[in-house]
DNA sequence: AGTCCGATGTATCAGCCCGATACATCGGGA
DNA sequence: TCCCGATGTATCGGGCTGATACATCGGACT
């Protein structure tokens, strides 16, 4: 089991599911994918493939697989591309809804190939989210009403927004699970814009 | 200058401009502070405690220190306090206002201090913040613009919800902005302890 | 009184991750 | 032609996290 960035583990997979991809490929899309706010570095992602490799779950290969402007091939590239039991690891890892596994950064990771999962899965992983989320709200609210009249104003308004922002997670989250619920044929797109 | 966790070293300056502590309460009160959501660990918080010494911003004793029920003072215990250099540092180092020195968990921290800042430091702050939040957003609008019709309905959601939550913290800063620029003439209510 | 247990308290270590950097080739523009 | 930025792979030092070790104290329970 990968103890070794789990949450980028997962990722590569899920991007090589799509087709085979060089590594400065796939740091591009994983930047893309959720490194608007975190990047990247390189001194994670190669040794995770090399890990990945080692483990069986990927296969490297030099060749050319279709750069962007037609390119000779001359250029020295490794391409990655998943093996049958990468596949596998990929689908189990995804479908797992343990507590740390859906948290924070994960989770949208995680919510990247979300569409990939069944019905029932979805909805499990989105009321465990649900509740430690309001869990973690609960706690941070406690400790907020015990040190309430020690913080200046400037403080005690960081708090109230922090605690809002949850909150509005939870709510969030609770329009997903409606949306499943309801009718899982048709998409949640329903932007107020 | 700290290139060492910046951000702790301000947080522990910060705390002991009130009181002297040791290390154990200090930890106490920093998780207490940004914690609810990131923990700290020992092995970040002691050596900045003795690189903060080293530099002559802290000066240690052995005493008892006030513990919180009386004791003999037999346990071994480091109190830390701030030197008048430290003072003047933790001055210098608060009123910065340089490009990552407010940026996401370093807001929250160093806006624990806000109040000790003058009405115009605190306005120059908020609205360097708020540009930059919002030069962010553009960018990850644009990124998300460039890419939303290849994204599944999962995905796209999240990032309409992300987009969502990063122009909530600008309408926030300017909420707070607003205030400042109202109630400058007397310092938005000194605390009260 | 004795004894266990959790809180208090200081300190270190392996492992891992980030940021920077090195090195090399390619395409294209002045 | 010649430089420059993008493409590409790879490594390293330093700092941080999570775990752990070690020790004392107060209180609860029997």
């Amino acid at each position: 089991m990968a103890r070794r960035n789990d949450v980028l583990a997962l990722a590569v997979l899920g991007l090589l599911h799509d087709s085979p991809m060089h590594g400065y490929e796939l740091r591009k899309h994983l930047t893309a994918m959720l490194g608007s706010f975190r990047a990247l570095s390189y001194g994670s992602l190669y040794p995770c493939l090399k890990d990945l490799t080692a483990r069986g779950w990927l296969s490297q290969s030099g060749a050319t697989a279709a750069p962007p402007h037609a390119l000779s091939g001359k250029r020295a590239r490794i391409v990655y591309q998943l093996t049958a039991e990468g596949k596998e690891r990929f689908g189990a890892m995804l479908g797992e809804s343990g507590p740390a596994s859906w948290d924070d950064e994960n989770f949208d990771v995680r919510f990247a190939f979300f569409a990939r999962l069944d019905a029932d899965t979805r909805l499990r992983i989105l009321e465990g989210r649900r509740t430690r989320l309001q869990e973690r709200l609960d706690g941070v609210r406690q400790s907020f009403a015990r040190t309430r009249e020690r913080l200046d104003e400037y403080t005690s308004e960081l708090q109230r927004h922090g605690l809002e922002s949850v909150e509005r997670d939870i709510r969030w989250l609770d329009d997903l699970i409606d949306h499943e619920r309801r009718g899982s044929s048709r998409g949640p797109n329903e932007q107020k814009e």
